[in-house]
DNA sequence: GTTGAACCCGAGTGATTGCTCGTGTCAGCG
DNA sequence: CGCTGACACGAGCAATCACTCGGGTTCAAC
């Protein structure tokens, strides 16, 4: 066993019982978690809204933090799962490839809202310190695709390239998402195109 | 008096002595908030820091909200007027205006990680919701910028491209200063400034 | 010098926190 | 049936929290 896992379990859950009572402990922290951030996440009230007393958390979590952790853990997973099917949806869709992927984030983002304003916001130092964003094992996939699709890319440093289109995109449709400014989604999605299928054009095509 | 200051005081320091009381507690929370994040900055704390009572706080502040907010308000001026007077010196050096405003910028966040890190990352929900980033009243300043020298902007939403453009230059720049990623600082100014210059020159030149 | 307001202290309050541990239930097996 | 171990409960502990308040100190005004 690596011992870098999100954080060891106090018992490793064996009866179907317990199994459905560790569901019960996560799923219960991240509706917490949503409607009352990391600061009203308390041992307690994730306890209550399981339906389960405060010392059954400890017999499967070492402490709160290790609870938080893999909800967010779990969280993230569904998030990158979700944006992963919507980025296949558009390709299979054949339709420009950047806007459509572009569309396919803002749509997913969009409807997660919830949940990317507390990931993104609220996060203490505790929790999660291994990942900065939701993007970090993207840049190596968003690299590959890049050196897969211009082989020919001479001296152009791609991973540099792949790193700030990454952290670009997440975050201009994050914060579209987030604070809902007096600007369209299409006058958005257009100037983001320009911006990033430019630049590409010009400095891989 | 506008009703919408930080926070109203509970009373107004009118001695030198309570003056310099009021700015004790500020600059310790502002070094209780750096070394500590939010959540280890709690009133007692402060107050032993600034060598006060706990007491002494809620003379001047009607609560702990109340103090943090002073002290973040306070913290974004400082790197917003600090970012102003990198930009105005690179305004004179008279250099390829992006790349020298994108260096200016990356510098300043360089030397203020730790506020950075503090401000981006940590923030609860509590303090701040008036402001998202720390770029909000620039929006118009770019969306200004940009029309003053393209007055035949024609159809395109400046708007939207001023938004787009704070959010693409202040993430890329945060996350650089904060991941320390295997991307060099030459590479990254490269890149952004192909990215950014070449989207202004085609969009609006 | 006297007065009274401005100022500051810090022990203490009640609430809440993360977490423990003694008590007990219950399923499965011999 | 009776035993055993996995499982769950929840009152309660120590710590910490934000905040109060009664009382003392300092200082400007007269």
């Amino acid at each position: 066993m690596p011992a870098d896992e999100p954080r060891a379990m106090r018992r490793r859950p064996t009866q179907e019982r317990s199994r459905a009572t560790v569901e019960r402990i996560l799923d219960a922290g991240r509706s917490v978690l949503l409607t009352r951030g990391f600061e009203g996440a308390s041992t307690n009230r994730i306890a209550a809204a399981a339906g389960v007393g405060p010392g059954t958390l400890y017999q499967y979590f070492p402490d709160k933090e290790a609870i938080l952790e893999r909800v967010v853990e779990r969280a993230v997973d569904d998030l990158e799962a979700r944006i992963t099917r919507a980025f296949l949806a558009s390709l299979r869709a054949g339709d420009d490839a950047v806007r459509g992927h572009l569309e396919a984030l803002l749509d997913a983002l969009t409807d997660e809202a919830d949940l990317v304003r507390v990931l993104s916001q609220d996060r203490p130092r505790t929790v999660g310190r291994r990942r900065v964003g939701f993007a970090r094992r993207i840049d190596a996939l968003v690299a590959g695709a890049l050196l897969a699709e211009h082989p020919d890319a001479g001296d152009v440093p791609v991973d540099a390239v792949a790193w700030m289109l990454v952290r670009t995109v997440e975050h201009v449709t994050i914060s579209w998402v987030l604070e809902a400014p007096d600007v369209g989604r299409e006058a958005i999605l257009d100037e983001l195109t320009a911006m990033v299928g430019g630049y590409l054009g010009r400095r891989l095509g």
